[in-house]
DNA sequence: CACAAGGTTCAGTCTTCACTGAAACCTGTC
DNA sequence: GACAGGTTTCAGTGAAGACTGAACCTTGTG
């Protein structure tokens, strides 16, 4: 599993001990860690703990919790961590489209020279058109049923 | 725009020079464009261009095409190729979901252990529904047009 | 106050990789 | 067969950055 993560963390730019850390976080008992514990769990260094850590929580796919009367900080998977990941590779995507879509004059606008520019925003709008049509996230599902209770 | 297309290349893992190539070749008249030609565009070396277009061609973003009677080569982009970049970008998106899921026996089935995974792999669903749903790729439905006439 | 546990910062090492210039490699042309 | 245009391969350089150990800061506890 571990090593899984792994593989996905280089495949997308994240440190490859973020990727560990992820995939531990996502498995451990409990689900709240001490920077230690997890140092230990995956065999890394406590200063590259720091880092990572520092990384994933500002990013928002873990959560810091600190424990009353305790100096310890404990840290746990955002429940909303993969619903991030995937809107922020579609948000790459779009902001990718725009880019494209700004420099459509450049082309100007005969077939020949214009048309390679618009099959490519063509791409683009179709995918904006099927995340406008998309069905609620999963995470907003939640939060409605949480509150009807 | 080079610099825009740039910045995309290493907000992806594409080698900076490829994504200029990518650049030039969306917007440079003619459409296609010996290797030598584009180095001179963007001013980088003749080795390096050789390496890149090797890659975006093995990548099928840019095509190859020979003209009878001369030895040289000349490079286009192919005109599905934003479209490949956002269907991989979904792929291993789904990969990545197929990841978790799998990992998903690590964390038992107790509602404190399982419920982080359960609830990403609900997240991956939802992409996976999105998609399924989703109407046909602009190239899909250019070729039918074509096929049409 | 001394101590120790938890965490952070720093300097250094090591790896990876894009890029380049120069030499080598075709392949048509004279 | 020599030659020249076009491209590829190769060794080398330089930069980016992940990871670590060691020193340092902070904060409860005896």
């Amino acid at each position: 599993m571990e090593r899984l993560a792994k593989y996905c963390a280089d495949q997308d730019g994240v440190p490859l001990i973020a990727g560990r850390v992820l995939g531990w976080l996502m498995i451990c008992d409990p689900p709240e860690q001490s920077a230690q514990q997890i140092a230990t769990a995956i065999g890394a260094s406590r200063a590259s703990l720091s880092t990572n850590l520092r990384l994933l929580s500002s990013v928002g796919f873990v959560r810091v919790l600190t424990k009353p009367a305790s100096r310890t900080v404990y840290y746990r998977v955002d429940d909303d961590a993969w619903e991030k990941v995937v809107q922020r590779q579609i948000a790459s995507l779009a902001s990718l489209g725009r880019i494209l879509q700004d420099g459509t004059p450049l082309a100007g606008s005969s077939p020949d020279r214009g048309g390679r520019i618009a099959v490519a925003n063509d791409v683009f709008r179709w995918m904006q058109q099927i995340f406008d049509n998309a069905p609620p996230l999963p995470s907003t599902t939640r939060a409605a049923e949480e509150s009807r209770r």
